[in-house]
DNA sequence: TATGAATGAGAATTCATTCAT
DNA sequence: GATGAATGAATTCTCATTCAT
C-alpha cells in the first residue's frame, strides 16, 4: 500500500519520505489550490502517515512554502537552460501535455496559488517580479524599462492563465491542444508583446 | 473597501438583503476562491445573519452558483454592448482599476474559480466555451474553425490570467497599471492572436 | 395553498387557526416524536405562519403540552363512552386502521412520546397512572390492589406497544391487520391479563 | 449511572474506545431516541473527543447503525440460548431491573427507535420480522401460518411496549416491578397469545 | 523514524424563536 | 390577527495538529 510508485521506497529513509511528500503536495496544491487540498490527502497519496507532514515541514503552510521554493528552483533552472530568442518555442513545449513537463507546469501553477500566508505571498511576488524582469531583459538591451517589464508581466500572466485554463478546466480545444497546435499562436503572442523575444 | 455602507440598507427588505449577500459573495469568491471563503465571512461583511444564506440560497454551493449565474449575465451584457473591432480597447478599460469595473472583473475572475461541484463546473465550462466562440466569430467570417477558436481561447485564458494576477497579487508595475498603460500592449496581443479582432 | 382541508378556513379566525395547528401538531408529534418534528413542518402543513405557534402556544413545548392535554381528554371521553366488559372489542376497533380512529391512535401514541420537559412528563405519567387504575377497577371489585394495577399497566403498555409498532413501522402482517384479525388475539390477551375485563 | 469509570480505560486503545462509544451510544439512543441524542453527549459521556465518532463510525447514522447491528446480535444470541417453552420466564427475567440485562433491554428498545434513514429502517424491520417468525415457530409445529405470526407480532409489540414504558417512564408499580412480580402476568399473556409457547 | 490515536478549533447547516410591519 | 424577515444557539462534521508508542 505504501509503495505504489516505481522506485520501491526504502523504509525509514527520511530524505526520501520528505521528497515524496513534497512531490505529491506540489502536484495537489497546483491542481486543487491550497485550501481545497487537505494534508491527509497528501499523506495518503504519498503512502505515509499524516504526522510526518508536521514533522518535516512544521505545518501545512510550511509544506506549501517548501513546494513553492522547490517549484521556483525548477522554473529557474529550466529558464536558464533555454537560450535567448526562443521563448515561444519553450512555452509551447511546456504548455503541451508531455508528461515530462508535468512537474514544470505544476511549478508554474503554484505561482498563481495563494496560501493566505503573507510571508509566503512575498516569495511568490518576488519570484514573479524576477521572472518578469528576466523576460524583459531577454527582449532587449541592458536593463529594461518599466514599460517593457509591464509587457513581460502581461506575457507572464497570460502564460499562467493559459496553463491554468488548460490544465484545470477541460475546455476544448484548448485542453487537448498539442505542442504543434500551440506553437504558432504563442509565437505570435510573444512576438507581439516582446518583439525581440 | 468599495462602498460598505454607501447605500443605507433598509432593514427587512428581503430582495435587498439577498442582493447584498450576492454582491459580497461574488467579490469574496472572486478574490479568495470558493474554499477559502467562509459563509460567515460573507454574512458578516454583508451585515446580516449567516442563516440567511441558507434561507436565500440553500447552501454555500447554491450561493456560489447564484454568483456565477449573475456574473455570467453581467459579462454577457457587457460583451453585447461592445461593437466589433475594439476588443483590445474594451479589455484595457476593463482591466484597469476603475472601480466601476470592479464587478466585471470579479465576474471574470469567478470564471477561473472552482467550487468542486460538478454541475456548477458545467456552467463555467459552457460559458467559457460560448465566450471563446463569440470571440472567434468576431475575428472573422461566418462560423469559426477550430484553430480560430483555439486562438480565441488562448486570448481568453490570457485575459483571465492577467486579471487574476493584476487583482489578486500586488505585482508591480502590472497591478498599478492604468488603462493608458495597458491599451497598447493588449492591442498588440489581440491583433497577434485574432488578426481581424 | 392554505386551505387544503375540506372546511374552507376562514381567514383571521384565531380559534380556528389554533385548532388547525393543534391537530396537525398532534399527528406529527405522534407519528415522528417530539424532537424529530419541527415547528416549521407543522406550520407549513397547517398552512399558517410559524410565528403563530409561539403566539398561541408560547413555544414548541407549549404546543406539545397542548397536544397532550387534548389527547388526554379525547382518550378519557372515549373510555367513558365504553361500557364495562368489552375492553378487547374496543381495543380491536381502535387499533385497526379505520380512519375515524386516527385521532385516537395518535392520542394514544402521544402517551409514549417524550418531550424532555419534566413538567410535561408529569402529565403523561399521571394520565397513564389514572388510565391503568381505571382499567384495573373495571376488571374487578372496588379499589384494585397493586397486583391488579400492575396487570392493567402491562395491558396498557402492551396496547401502546402494539399501536406504536402497527402504525410507525410497516411490519407485516401486523401493520395491515384489520379489526377482524385483531379481535380474537386481543381478546385472549385482555382475558389473560384482566380476567373479568 | 451504571458504571461510568468501573473499567479503567487504557488510553490510546482504538478498539476499546470504539467499544466505549458504542456502548454509551446504544444506551443513549435506546433511552432518548435518535434525534434527541447528540453526538457530543455521547462523546462526553464516553470521555472522548467528538471527532472520534466520525472517525470510527463515519457519521451519527453510522453509529446508530452499528448500535442496531450489535443490538441485534445480542438479542439473537440471547434468544438462541433459551430453550423452547419458557418464553414467559425469559421475558420476566429480561424485563426486570437486573443491571445485567440493561444491555439487552437497551437492545430491545433500539428496535422501536427510528433514525429516519431508510436503509437502517430496513434492518429493524427485517429483524423484527425474523424475531416474530422465530417466536411463532416456537409456538407450534413446522412453518407457522400468518395468523400465528400475527399473534407473535402482537406479543413482540407488547413486550417492546412494556420495556419502553417500564424503562423510560417512571410509572409505578410497573417501573419498580421485579422478576417475581412480572412472571405470572407475563406467563398468562404469553400462554394466551401463543398457547404452546 | 514512523504510526495510529486523540484533540480542539472551525466549518456549514438547521431550528426555535423574536422582531417589525 | 397574521406574515415574512432576521437572529442566535445549537448540531454534525471536517481538518490541521499534537501525543504516546
Amino acid at each position: 500500500m505504501t509503495d505504489d510508485i516505481a522506485v520501491p521506497r526504502r523504509r525509514r529513509d527520511a530524505a526520501q519520505t520528505r521528497q515524496v511528500l513534497l512531490d505529491v503536495a506540489r502536484h495537489r496544491f497546483a491542481r486543487d489550490g491550497y485550501t481545497a487540498t487537505t494534508v491527509r490527502d497528501i499523506a495518503d497519496e504519498a503512502g505515509v502517515n499524516v504526522a510526518l507532514i508536521s514533522r518535516y515541514f512544521t505545518s501545512k503552510e510550511g509544506l506549501f512554502e517548501a513546494c513553492l521554493t522547490s517549484a521556483i528552483s525548477d522554473v529557474r533552472r529550466d529558464a536558464d537552460d533555454v537560450g535567448p530568442g526562443d521563448v515561444a518555442h519553450l512555452l509551447a513545449r511546456r504548455l503541451s501535455g508531455s508528461p515530462d513537463d508535468d512537474r514544470l507546469r505544476d511549478a508554474m501553477l503554484l505561482l498563481v496559488r495563494s496560501s493566505g500566508d503573507e510571508r509566503i505571498e512575498g516569495l511568490r511576488r518576488s519570484m514573479l517580479r524576477s521572472m518578469s524582469e528576466k523576460l524583459a531583459a531577454r527582449a532587449g538591451h541592458g536593463t529594461p524599462d518599466e514599460a517593457t517589464v509591464l509587457r513581460a508581466q502581461i506575457l507572464l500572466a497570460s502564460t499562467l492563465g493559459i496553463i491554468l485554463m488548460k490544465s484545470t478546466l477541460s475546455l476544448q480545444p484548448l485542453s487537448a491542444a498539442e505542442e504543434d497546435d500551440l506553437r504558432k499562436p504563442l509565437s505570435d503572442m510573444v512576438q507581439a508583446l516582446l518583439p525581440r523575444g
